[in-house]
DNA sequence: ATAACTCAAGAAATCGATTTCTGGGCACTG
DNA sequence: CAGTGCCCAGAAATCGATTTCTTGAGTTAT
């Protein structure tokens, strides 16, 4: 490996102004600077950027730590943060927590203990190792979630508002016992969507049923369970909110296996899109978010912060769009159960 | 932040001594062990790892370089690599190329300066910078694609073959006539899933159309436009292969838009599965890739290669699986167009 | 013409860990 | 009891860059 010296060597120069030459930072005689910069050609010399991390103290690199690396949800928003990041000259360390606390607190000491220039995390659950993250002076960002019990900067979605407008459009096409199939308690994401469910029946001045909100894990499997036991109820549902978008696969599934047709028999609609809705039969209603421009939103927020530490922390929130397919349209009305 | 003088300072002892105590590599007095533990609880004390990479001269990072993160494919196999490496205590570095091959060499050379420890790698095209990385003697695992010119351990699954068994059942099913939608000639997936389409036909005695061979972009447009173009020949064909998951999806935008009905007039199949293909109608056949084991493996392959740098690179050849749904089932015979 | 100042470039310190080198103390052997 | 080894812990070197400090040459002003 070829180091500063071996190119100050051959340049005949001192490592103080190859470094400079390298770096710009102060005027160096031009005979000198094209010695340096022949020098480096012919020894093809690349910087190590460990050593250059440790003298200055910070890194070029973004802890991106997720739920769900399975989730098209999030892997849009990381292509956003990616490119963001890229133009920056950051690179993205993708952690994918699984929505294991462990795991996540694994992640965020590494980030720690790596120097990492940020972080932007999705959190599962109430993490008290984020606390430690904020309190070293890493800058970070907190994207789709709430980062309880930490001041940061913060992108999200207007999640009630969403649910609250998923949840009207089943009501206004007709049907009359509307369930929700939510995420986690702790979830910040879960309680919101299911408060706007709430909101849009108070609305409506429809009763709540305790019975028809269910919490399950969003995943396709949850959903897929939570459907079942709602279909298991003796006033069944005629209709479900479903507040994301692995949870709606796994619901339609259920629905398909036990033969209830959609949407005549139960109408859905599922928070957040997914790939290729449209091809899916029927197309499924969804409340759509700009998964792309919340990453782009989180990075450039993200940068703001590298860039000027001091700055009362941000909340920024994104519109949801509903996205009216098949799944919530019944062809004929029909006596409610 | 507080180093490791200070937590030596504190226990009374060298940072030598506080060293082996962390790293556990000399046998050290157990009092004075308790005090350097106790020193770093007091102090919350946490290791520059950049500071050690230094010193070690390697890091635990991992490149993966993939060509698009929106793909479920790589998502998948990056999960499967993702495993392995927390297990092993490793980072992954996640880097998405796009397929551009300057975004790609940006990424090499980042592996490089950083020093990482590892890289896993989907290639794009023919990079010359991929050169660089061998010759630097860090270890390197192609997964998915060949690299072109470097002889590294590599992962792939059996394309030629899964192509022969999903184009011979679209022949078995009674189509007669069957297309090919292909990726970029130079990535060799494209090259070998074409090459057993073609083997196919051969076994069946049908001379190859090179009309009937499209090459596209792996993308959803491509497969979308390519659909389009194989639909204005003058003798259509009755049923298509398509090379990758993303692709399909594009072509069966395609012929929903058109009005062509699948499977009847048009029989479909893709290489790849993608989530939900059993929910999209009508069902999509696909040949399946173990597409997390694929990341499993490539991952422990870099672990080997870590450990013990002295050995032959292998190739090691993952199976497919044909998964028959209805996108490739005729109900009603028809005249071939 | 000399003092004060500017500026570029080299020498050396520094970042925070690991690892080699060194020396003192203890045990064992002849 | 002297000599040889061994083991453990501290001192110091080291990784490869950046950055501060120092020096000397050249410039400007009085």
């Amino acid at each position: 490996m070829t180091t500063i010296y071996d190119v100050a060597r051959r340049a005949g120069v001192s490592t103080a102004t190859v470094s400079r030459v390298l770096n710009g930072h102060a005027s160096v005689d031009p005979v000198l600077v094209a010695r340096v910069l022949s020098a480096v050609r012919e020894l093809g010399y690349r910087r190590n950027a460990v050593a250059r991390n440790l003298r200055r103290a910070q890194t070029t690199l973004w802890a991106v730590i997720i739920s769900d690396i399975g989730n098209p949800f999030f892997t849009s928003m990381v292509r956003g943060i990616e490119d963001v990041a890229q133009t920056a000259g950051y690179s993205v360390v993708l952690c994918n927590s699984d929505e294991d606390p462990d795991k996540e607190a694994t992640y965020i000491a590494a980030a720690l203990t790596e120097q990492m220039a940020g972080v932007i995390i999705s959190s599962s659950r109430r993490p008290k190792a984020a606390q430690a993250l904020v309190e070293s002076g890493t800058p970070v960002v907190a994207i789709d979630r709430e980062l309880p019990g930490a001041d940061v900067d913060t992108v999200l979605v207007a999640n009630e508002r969403g649910a609250v407008s998923g949840t009207r459009h089943l009501l206004d096409a007709g049907y009359g016992r509307v369930a929700c199939i939510t995420g986690p308690e702790e979830v910040s994401t879960a309680r919101q969507r299911a408060d706007g469910y709430r909101r849009a029946l108070a609305e409506n001045g429809i009763p709540i049923d305790p019975e028809l909100i269910y919490h399950a894990d969003f995943r396709e499997h949850g959903g897929f369970v939570a459907m079942g036991a709602l279909l298991e109820l003796d006033s069944r549902p005629d209709a479900v909110f479903v507040t994301n978008n692995l949870m709606t696969v796994g619901a339609m599934e259920c629905l398909v296996e036990r033969g209830v047709s959609v949407p005549d028999e139960m109408g859905i609609v599922g928070f957040d899109d997914i790939p290729w809705a449209h091809l899916v039969r029927p197309s499924l209603t969804t409340i759509a978010q700009p998964t792309y421009e919340l990453g782009r939103t989180a990075a450039r927020l993200l940068l703001d912060r590298i860039a000027t530490v001091p700055s009362k922390p941000s909340t920024i929130v994104l519109p949801t769009d509903l996205r009216i397919r098949e799944s919530s349209m019944r062809r004929h009305r029909r006596g409610q159960s």
